[in-house]
RNA sequence: GUGGGUGUAGCUCAGUUGGUUAGAGUGCCAGGUUGUGGCCCUGGAGGCCGAGAGUUCGAGUCUCUUCACCCACC
């Protein structure tokens, strides 16, 4: 029987040196590489856990600062715990809210206590430091819980990059400390914005922490894809290798595929579903925009290499009319099928790394569309 | 038949005492979206201002004629 939170990695591919592992949680195994549906206030939009789990995800995002906000973690735990709540079996991941502060709150205060900042909702005073977050996640009852962190922005000068990691790491220890429950895992992330030094010392002091897992924060913050697919490089021989390795927010198709090339365990990304809301979706054939005019006679599946719920029932000419129609199942349809499409082209991504052919598996996949128009 | 009202973008309308290249919303078309503030953001096309004549340096705007539609009265 493994042990809670132990990571198995049971396969390198000889190809590529990609990596094939199984993550354990209290509420099942997570085989990675994975991509990772994001539900950030206890739902997937537009998506049932039934429709997520016919779409073969195994492990959902949900999100410290949005669930402390509304409906308050109290009322969650009252509720049995997030799973119960939301009436998902499978693992959940909770973002710590240091993300939410960087993106969206109108910040007011960041100083080593925490962030004081005012509320998206109702412009109310709110307060975050390490511990908070840890104990908002501990009354999720989340499986794995992140650190609280300072993501720094794109671009960020050197002085202020190297305040925000070191900050992180401080955070870090507080977050462990703070930590109560043990069926939960605490991941640490790794900052350092784009200066190499950064990024490989945080690494490496987060590498002497007896943590079952790390992310990567604050990539993909509007650089350049090969950006980060260089500071991945750099930094990935730094991370503990028998650790899962979470890249945070990302992402598009090739960048997961660029991920796991680098060594990416785990990704999560809200692209899937929000481009799918508004109309576009992932096909074998790259980013088709199904609201499009052209398509309004097309009566053929979203993508004919694909045997998801939307595909095996529903034409582009239909959903193109439902959409337009601003009828809600258009939604849904696009969400379940860009789902489908992450989780089945990771699972492909497994298969090829056991068979140590991923380099052969990424070459067929772009020649279908290119590298880099995703 | 008489009186009144309305005609401006596909649709609903704004347009000042007459004054640059006539606007908005919506719809249409096309891009965008990367640890989500769920119908979003950005851009584009589209007008002989019902038609004709007149006044004026200049008319969507003023005058006359005419056409269409609406309302009231007979």
């Amino acid at each position: 029987m493994a042990k809670p939170f132990e990571f198995e990695l049971l396969h390198v591919c000889k190809q590529t040196g990609a990596r094939r592992g199984r993550l354990h949680t209290p509420h099942g195994v997570i085989e990675t590489p994975i991509y990772m549906p994001v539900g950030t206030q206890a739902s997937v939009k537009t998506m049932s856990p039934d429709e997520l789990k016919d779409c073969g995800a195994q492990i959902i995002l949900s999100n410290t600062y949005h669930l402390h906000l509304r409906p308050g973690e109290e009322l969650v735990r009252k509720a049995g715990g997030l799973h119960e709540f939301m009436h998902w079996d499978r693992p959940i991941l909770t973002d710590s809210g240091g993300f939410q502060v960087f993106s969206l709150a109108d910040l007011r205060k960041l100083t080593d206590a925490g962030v004081e900042f005012r509320s998206h909702l109702d412009g109310s005073k709110q307060f975050i430091s390490p511990e908070i977050s840890i104990g908002i996640q501990e009354a999720l009852g989340s499986d794995i819980a992140m650190q609280f962190d300072e993501c720094s922005p794109y671009p960020c000068d050197y002085t202020r990059a190297r305040d925000a990691m070191y900050r992180t790491l401080r955070w870090l220890e507080r977050c462990m400390k703070a930590k109560s429950r043990p069926d939960q895992a605490l991941f640490g992330i790794v900052q350092g914005a784009f200066y190499s030094d950064l990024r490989i010392e945080c690494a490496k002091e987060m590498a002497k922490l007896d943590l079952p897992g790390f992310g990567i924060g604050g990539l993909s913050v509007g650089e350049p894809k090969e950006v980060m697919y260089e500071m991945l490089e750099k930094m990935m021989p730094f991370m503990p290798e028998g650790k899962p390795r979470y890249l945070m927010g990302v992402g598009s198709p090739d960048c997961l595929i660029e991920g796991v090339l680098r060594g990416i365990d785990m990704f999560d990304c809200v692209l899937a579903t929000r481009v799918a809301r508004n109309g576009t979706v992932f096909t074998h054939d790259g980013r088709l925009v199904v609201r499009n005019a052209k398509y309004a006679e097309d009566f053929s599946p979203l993508d004919a290499d694909c045997d998801c719920y939307a595909c095996k029932n529903f034409t582009r000419a239909y959903i193109r009319h439902l959409f337009k129609a601003g009828e809600i199942l258009a939604l849904r349809l696009n969400s379940i099928h860009n789902i489908w499409f992450l989780t089945h082209m990771m699972d492909e991504i497994r298969a090829a790394i056991e068979n140590d052919c991923l380099l052969d598996w990424a070459n067929e996949f772009y020649a279908r569309h290119g590298r880099g128009n995703w």
